[in-house]
DNA sequence: CAAGCATGTGTACGCTGGTACATATGGCTG
DNA sequence: CAGCCATATGTACCAGCGTACACATGCTTG
């Protein structure tokens, strides 16, 4: 008994040709962030995640640091393409300010997903000037979409209305009802 | 030459007697969360910080956790403080809303150091249960200070709406004006 | 269809961190 | 004022980390 004789050490995986792993593994790394915080990040946890070999992390990275603000890149892209669909979508006024509500409502209370990301992006922009470039850009871009609609004062001011409201929503002890949400927007739109 | 030899490996501190230390820790604790991020911070740091002995760490506190979350519950108990404060000052409505523009303008958009803190907090209770307590209870807190002079449903939005302004303020490119701050209060609450 | 090289894989190394613990010491209590 | 014990100190241990690197393999290109 020791023709094939495979003890645990080193079963050799016999994957190959796996296009698109280096996305994947920025997808993986964005899992990891919103499950276990940047501080949880690692190499092998995404990795593990992404079911690749560790090695595989140091092929297609530099570093951390790289995989981070790739990361975090792709997350404000993606969050701020809905931001922009739903504002060129509306016509009017008042469409702009249902779209505002939605958006509250809807795609950034919806995701806790995304709202981890986006305040653990938050925090590592404090440190990292990377970073923070990638959330100064996002902000710049999201009231560029609500200056379609508004004025650009009035377009900063929802922009921050907005981030209180969904972050005061989430971190509450108590949801705020989407009713809630357009009595607020309304107020200050009216 | 080697009467008093002194090499290198342990001078061993002379120092003792240090009521208070713990509390001094927990500041250090801190200090090191502002400066490189609950990731970075280590109980060797806090200790390097304080200027006390690795040991000493492990002496006062049980787990790097408990460090984390007594400094969190200081910091989050002194921003509230003095939230509770310009609140209680206001003798009406308009010194009320006078007192949420010198909120956002002065206090909170004054310190670095607290609004680094702040999201750290925000980033860290997403994970962290005792974390997400000290989260809640501070907004509760707050809110019961405005509703001193609005309505729960108008408290609610403002303390959003105030969390949105520092936050969008602070990582913006471009810091609000106190102007701009006081027309977006003023508009909220007109 | 050959072979080169981009891609993929396993492992070792050095370092840092959390934690445990053996030891020291001097304020306080009786 | 003696001695106890809360407080204080230094260090060792092990786990997990980032990173480097030697080796494998099979698309792709000519």
């Amino acid at each position: 008994m020791s023709g094939t004789r495979s003890p645990s050490p080193a079963p050799r995986r016999p994957r190959r040709h796996d296009p698109g792993r280096r996305d994947r593994l920025i997808d993986a790394a964005l899992t990891v962030i919103a499950e276990r915080g940047v501080a949880g990040t690692t190499h092998r946890e995404i990795a593990r995640a992404a079911d690749v070999p560790l090695g595989s992390m140091t092929y297609h990275f530099t570093s951390l640091d790289e995989v981070l603000a790739e990361a975090f890149t792709r997350h404000a892209e993606s969050v701020a393409r809905v931001f922009d669909e739903r504002l060129s979508a509306a016509r009017n006024r008042a469409e702009a300010v249902e779209a505002v509500i939605t958006l509250v409502s809807d795609d950034l209370l919806g995701s806790r997903h995304d709202l981890v990301l986006t305040v653990e992006l938050y925090a590592a922009a404090a440190r990292n000037p990377a970073l923070k470039a990638v959330t100064q850009a996002w902000m710049a871009r999201s009231r560029r979409a609500l200056e379609r609609h508004f004025d650009a004062a009035t377009a900063r001011e929802v922009d921050a209305l907005i981030e209180g409201l969904v972050l005061h929503s989430a971190l509450s002890t108590d949801l705020m009802t989407s009713g809630q949400i357009r009595r607020a927007v309304h107020r200050y739109l009216r």
